[in-house]
DNA sequence: CAGCGCTACCACACCCC
DNA sequence: GGTGTGGTAGCG
């Protein structure tokens, strides 16, 4: 017994011994020294990687995060199909996802939070056993041509194949695409208006497949096809005779003028429908491109991961037309992988928001944040519609009532990539560009929740055109992030070496000491996100996620026409920023 | 110790003709 | 027989 415990005791000081030995290692040569993420290439990593059993428990780890993190789904393996949140930002996954793609990162999934700012998203399948002669290409070609001309029917937007980038994940028993829109300067407010849209522009498929089911009455089938004109010769031989009566014609007309009330015009234009019907696995009718995607925080495979269980990965599509632009110092995969990301969509004044409410409500509407694009169809929302946080929307509501001017929210978007809430503000025009109100324009409020700070944007013409910004102002404690999500901690993850993932206490990534709270706030000033990577950048992106931001605001105000990051800015601006804010207690 | 968000489907209760 | 409700298996 005795000697058993010493044994034990002997064990647990050598294991101390190391544990001490290896700390005082990584503080005589750390490994993050000099990171500075938009000068230094190939950069390090950051401290941002943490798993969590729980997404709600990822989320408001995120939520807490200074830096541009997002929420990962990672499948364990082929036997356990068990998933883990991972919170991380893009540019350290495509670090580490890079060089293990043979290990727990190979089945990944991006999280598309509920409310956040995507692209226009597609999963396409058909089992091929039950579509024999289908050519799934053709079918994606049309389907892209038939999606541009709608985008371009509903929203204005131009677009074509070469702005679609498409992943190929087929095997011999399913054709398997994911589409990803490459809009430019447009995207959905969220995943769930896309779902909305396209339910919308495929009812006519939607009916006609509901028309097979003998639970639906026929004459409640609605459909399109009034000429076939398009040729079909790439369709299953099982579906050449799919074509619909001239009733059913004049039905989805019908329907559609309750749906959309200033397109009956276009109604003849509407071309068959058909490629979208395929057989499914177990004989029946279904659509090919999959509608039960476009739900709360739903998972969407990543780039160059395969399923658990399926060992094909998503790789570019033989037929894909999309490039992304070079991008100095990156790969070229980096940016592909980045082009796939639906939620990797940035703030900036001139992107317009798509929207499109369910089709019960039958509203269409799309609003550009500039302001200088007509809106659609349907009315203004009424009254303050609430976004995820009421807290927010409440202390935004105080900020636009003053002077007997009971201002509103008109409509907000969530841009999960730089956390940011942008409210358009109505009845209440007060700009502070120009120190009184507007007469026409509305102006905007920008919540940015990693900073805590809020600022006004304008959709004046003339202030846009200075692309002017506002002071930044603190948020109120009581409603910052921090404040409204306690994080739970409990457990946390690491990633060894090898990409294998493993049960830690809660330590620090490069360091591997304990993470102390400081640590966890401080972020260790970096910033791995896209910024560097993207050569638009709105100014609202570059100087942020650091101790110094109010700091770099300063300087931002001063010398607006210069885009340091906070540790390139020179000392002697950094002073007269300093005198002019009367900033305290900042570490120049 | 440990996924999430649906939808389709079923059983059952209640109501009306 | 029609309609509403609540629970859940199983899909994506």
């Amino acid at each position: 017994m005795l000697i058993a415990l010493g044994q034990r005791k002997r064990k647990w000081e050598e294991r101390t011994k190391d544990i001490e030995e290896l700390a005082s290692q990584y503080q005589q040569k750390p490994l993050c020294s000099h990171y500075r993420p938009l000068l230094s290439k190939p950069w390090q990593p950051s401290s941002i990687w943490k798993l969590f059993h729980r997404q709600i428990q990822a989320f408001n780890f995120a939520k807490n995060c200074k830096e541009d993190v997002h929420v990962f789904a990672l499948e364990k393996n082929a036997e356990n199909k068990q998933r883990f949140y991972l919170v991380t930002t893009y540019t350290e996954l495509w670090f580490y996802y890079n060089k293990h793609y043979e290990t727990s990162l190979m089945h990944c999934y991006e999280v598309i939070p509920e409310n956040a700012v995507c692209k226009l998203y597609f999963d396409l399948e058909f089992y091929i056993s039950t579509n024999p002669g289908a050519d799934g290409q053709q079918m994606v070609a049309v389907l892209i041509e038939f999606i541009c001309k709608k985008l371009k029917q509903y929203y204005g937007m131009k677009c074509s194949s070469e702005d679609v980038l498409n992943l190929d994940s087929s095997t011999e028993e399913k054709f398997s695409y994911h589409l990803i829109f490459q809009l430019h300067n447009a995207a959905f407010k969220n995943n769930i208006d896309i779902g909305n849209f396209l339910r919308t522009i495929f009812q006519p498929a939607i009916l006609l497949i509901k028309s097979k089911d003998p639970l639906v009455p026929e004459e409640k089938v609605v459909s399109t096809v009034s000429q076939s004109y398009e040729d079909t010769s790439y369709l299953p031989s099982c579906l050449e005779n799919q074509i619909v009566t001239k009733d059913m014609s004049q039905s989805w007309q019908l329907n559609s003028h309750r749906i959309q009330e200033k397109e009956t015009s276009q109604q003849t234009e509407n071309p068959n429908l058909s490629f979208l019907i395929v057989n499914g696995k177990h004989g029946g009718k279904q659509l090919f491109v999959d509608l039960g995607v476009y739900t709360k925080n739903r998972n969407f495979r990543l780039y160059k991961s395969s399923k658990a269980g399926n060992g094909v990965i998503l790789d570019i599509a033989k037929d894909n037309k999309f490039v992304p632009e070079t991008v100095k110092n990156t790969s070229i995969e980096e940016q592909y992988f980045l082009s796939s990301l639906v939620c990797n969509v940035r703030f900036s004044n001139c992107l317009k928001i798509l929207s499109c409410d369910n089709l019960e409500k039958t509203k269409e509407k799309s609003v550009c944040l500039d302001g200088s694009l007509s809106r659609s169809s349907s009315v203004p929302i009424g009254g303050c519609q609430s976004s995820p946080y009421p807290e927010i929307d409440n202390f935004i509501v105080s900020l636009v009532s003053k002077d007997n001017i009971q201002g509103g929210i008109r409509q907000w978007n969530y841009f999960s990539l730089e956390e940011l809430l942008v409210y358009d503000i109505s009845k209440y025009r007060w700009c502070r560009n120009i120190g009184r109100a507007h007469r026409s324009n509305n102006i905007m409020i920008i919540v940015d929740l990693k900073r805590e700070i809020w600022y006004q944007k304008c959709h004046d013409p003339v202030c846009r055109a200075e692309n002017f910004k506002s002071e930044c102002f603190p948020l109120p404690s009581n409603i910052c992030l921090p404040f409204l999500f306690k994080e739970d901690e409990d457990y946390v993850y690491i990633m060894d070496g090898n990409g294998n993932i493993e049960e830690k206490a809660n330590m620090h990534k490069s360091t591997g000491l304990p993470l102390t709270a400081k640590h966890e706030k401080m972020g260790q000033n970096q910033r791995t996100s896209s910024v560097e990577l993207d050569d638009e950048l709105d100014d609202i992106c570059f100087l942020e996620a650091s101790e110094d931001v109010e700091l770099a605001d300063a300087v931002t105000n001063l010398h607006p026409h210069k885009n340091w990051a906070v540790d390139e800015i020179p000392d002697e601006l950094l002073i007269d920023a300093l005198k002019k804010q009367e900033v305290d207690e900042v570490q120049v």
